[in-house]
RNA sequence: CGGGGCGUAGCGCAGUCUGGUUUAGCGCGCCUGCCUUGGGAGCAGGAGGUCGCCAGUUCAAAUCUGGCCGCCCCGACCA
């Protein structure tokens, strides 16, 4: 049915049971300047264009608009995951503790559950995840290797009391997340699931239209299990990740090894000298004082492994990894002779996706230590270690000081980075108040128990896999999926028989996506000036109709044909009805960022046109009325 | 949890330093009417505030003092 066919007041047939969607009648309550409490470009968008408004910090409500995109995204993991013959659950998000207990995990996450009893006195939980109620019911219903493999999913709400809840939804306490579950009867099964949950992933995180990374992720102390994280480049991103500039090699900051420096001829040993540096603490300020670059310094940080002290040997622009000396010490670094180049084999710990997943970096750090707790020592341990203050320790003299040494037997751990081995006559505190020690050297003045990589990789860094050089990325982490193993099938007795009547722990796979951190994500890659630009598959609408005079009835009978029309294929329409001044809708459509946006107007109707936007490149066409459907259709 | 900032109408802000000039103001938004309709129009009239909360100082507190609460940012891994 051509535009303009239908005769004034006549019901349109495709539109008997439904209403038009008017903006009128809908709440979009759009803002005209950036709200004050919002600092990132998504968090700003989604509050301005009328998506969401907080109720506390970290508690959003989540408007018309807003749930509309919500639902797309929905809908798109929804389908994928069936499509890869995921079964979709609904675990409670109200849970009790003792499966907690039993995992260990009450304790482990004790700082993000939300505890609490109820009138019986009954102590109850909000579920920050579900890997102990996914357990369970497998545990219970699951008893043989005919029932295996099976994946089960949910769309759940999970409630993290954050330490600190920012950028809107990006870090929230509530917020949905899919979570999903593989039960396998062996590793040949459990990496089959895993492939397939990451074919899901990417089909999932393409039709978003989101620029992303999958990249690899920490699996902690995980062993030869493997862990990908989905990571989109952004600003607002809380995570580092580190990628190739030639090749395809991308992986998550801390677990970038690096390599060894060439060792080549060594400059001639310089006579140590102290020297005053009063109230000098950093490397910066050091090297200002002596005029040194961070290069020529060594820094000594005294850390925690236990109850031990060690003491790690960086070069002066270099970063400590944390990450690293956990793994290190998980692969066991008892010895205290010289190993070249001596790296982490880890074994056991506590690794856990979901864990990590949506938590903060002294969190994750916590986890992935497991049981070689490591930490930087406090100030007064550092003086009682080295005898000087913080910012003036070294490895000078640190193994014995009057000859007498400072921790009983075997005197402390010093483990030098590799970096710190091609270096020589460099500059290191000097263990006392006010002084540092110049032409400092290996062997001559002190030697290092250890070797090992445990710094942070740097862009000077080569790619570990092809030399190239590394870019390091902030990101959003939006998906990450992983190789469980048995840790909470053995926990919670999750087992099944096999062929031949012997018991074994099912073997798991978990795989989760931040549906919430999906839009944001999106906004944070795809808007300009004016406001958002939605992909097709998420926009809340996928077209705009704009009626310049809605009381004018010739523009009223057109507008509502082409969305008549428009809705009859599929499309999902919204039309500008309000009778305001043009500019303030403009304004609007680009914010709200709905991809086509059609004009209806006095100035095009005379000829029988219309204008159609799009959104993305801001091109626009005249069109007809009988092409306008058809021309928008190729647009959506 | 440590550091910094902020809290005045639905939103964005001024006023606070130096107490009284304020019946607490401005812009946007909102309501009524007129007018206007292709990039945040115009005119006229109007509604809306326990100045975050509590206590104190004072003849007098948005303003000074103390406590509490809330929100935002940075940090919590770089000596």
């Amino acid at each position: 049915m051509p535009l303009g066919s239908l005769p004034k007041g006549q019901i349109n047939p495709f539109n008997l049971f439904t209403k038009r969607m008017r903006w009128t009648k809908t709440l979009i309550p759009t803002l005209k300047e950036d709200p004050a409490d919002a600092e990132s470009v998504s968090h700003k968008l989604m509050l301005r264009a009328g998506l969401i408004r907080k109720l506390s910090a970290g508690i959003y409500i989540y408007l018309p608009l807003g749930q509309r995109v919500l639902n797309k995204v929905v809908n798109i993991i929804r389908s994928e995951m069936d499509r890869a013959g995921a079964l979709e659950v609904l675990l409670p998000a109200l849970q009790t503790p003792e499966l907690w207990e039993k995992t260990g995990r009450l304790k482990d996450m004790a700082d993000i559950i939300y505890q609490f009893k109820d009138k019986s006195g009954k102590p109850c939980m909000l579920g920050p995840t579900h890997e102990e109620i996914i357990t369970y019911l497998v545990a219970n219903e699951v008893s043989s290797y005919r029932q295996l493999p099976v994946t089960l999913y949910q769309i759940q709400t999970k409630f993290r009391d954050e330490l600190r809840p920012r950028f809107g939804i990006i870090r929230s306490k509530e917020f949905l997340m899919k979570d999903a579950y593989s039960f396998d009867a062996d590793e040949t099964g459990l990496n089959k699931s895993y492939q397939a949950m990451d074919q899901a992933y990417r089909r999932i995180f393409d039709r978003c239209g989101l620029n992303y990374k999958c990249i690899e992720g920490d699996s902690g102390a995980m062993g030869g299990h493997f862990s990908q994280e989905f990571m989109v480049p952004s600003p607002a991103g809380e995570d580092i990740f580190v990628t190739c500039s030639k090749c395809d090699y991308a992986a998550t900051l801390m677990l970038v090894k690096c390599q060894p420096a060439p060792t080549g001829a060594k400059a001639d040993k310089q006579p140590l000298k102290e020297v005053a540096t009063p109230g000098t603490t950093t490397i910066e300020a050091v090297g200002k004082l002596l005029n040194v670059s961070a290069q020529q310094m060594v820094k000594t940080m005294i850390c925690l492994a236990g109850e031990k002290p060690v003491a790690i040997l960086l070069r002066g622009d270099h970063e400590l990894n944390l990450s690293k000396l956990a793994k290190l010490y998980s692969g066991s670094l008892s010895g205290s002779e010289l190993l070249p180049g001596i790296v982490g084999c880890p074994k056991g710990g506590t690794a856990d996706w979901s864990f990590r997943m949506d938590h903060n970096r002294q969190a994750s750090t916590a986890a992935l230590l497991g049981e070689a707790n490591i930490t930087l020592a406090e100030p007064a341990l550092i003086e009682k270690v080295t005898g000087g203050p913080l910012g003036f320790s070294g490895p000078v003299g640190l193994q014995s000081r009057n000859g007498v040494p400072i921790i009983s037997g075997k005197g402390i751990t010093i483990i030098a980075d590799h970096a710190v081995m091609s270096m020589s006559n460099f500059v290191t505190g000097a263990n006392k108040k006010d002084a540092h020690l110049l032409n400092v050297n290996l062997d001559r003045d002190f030697k290092p128990t250890h070797v090992a990589d445990v710094r942070v990789v740097t862009e000077q860094d080569p790619c570990p896999v092809c030399q190239s050089p590394l870019k390091i990325n902030n990101g959003l982490e939006v998906g990450h999926i992983f190789q469980l193993g048995t840790k909470y099938s053995k926990a919670l007795e999750a087992m099944f028989l096999d062929e031949k009547g012997a018991r074994h722990p099912v073997i798991m796979g978990c795989y989760g996506i931040g549906v919430n951190r999906i839009i944001a994500a999106l906004i944070e890659n795809a808007y300009d000036d004016n406001g958002i630009i939605w992909s097709t598959e998420l926009a809340p609408y996928n077209v705009l109709i704009i009626s310049i005079n809605p009381a004018d009835k010739t523009i009223a009978a057109v507008s509502t044909e082409l969305y008549d029309q428009l809705t009859a294929k599929g499309i999902d329409v919204l039309w500008d009805d309000r009778d305001i001044s043009p500019g303030v809708k403009f304004k609007d459509a680009d914010l709200i960022g709905i991809p086509t946006i059609v004009t209806v107007g006095k100035g095009t109707i005379k000829d029988r046109t219309v204008d159609i936007k799009d959104r993305k490149t801001g091109r626009k066409q005249i069109v007809s009325f009988e092409k306008a459907t058809d021309v928008i259709m190729t647009n959506v």
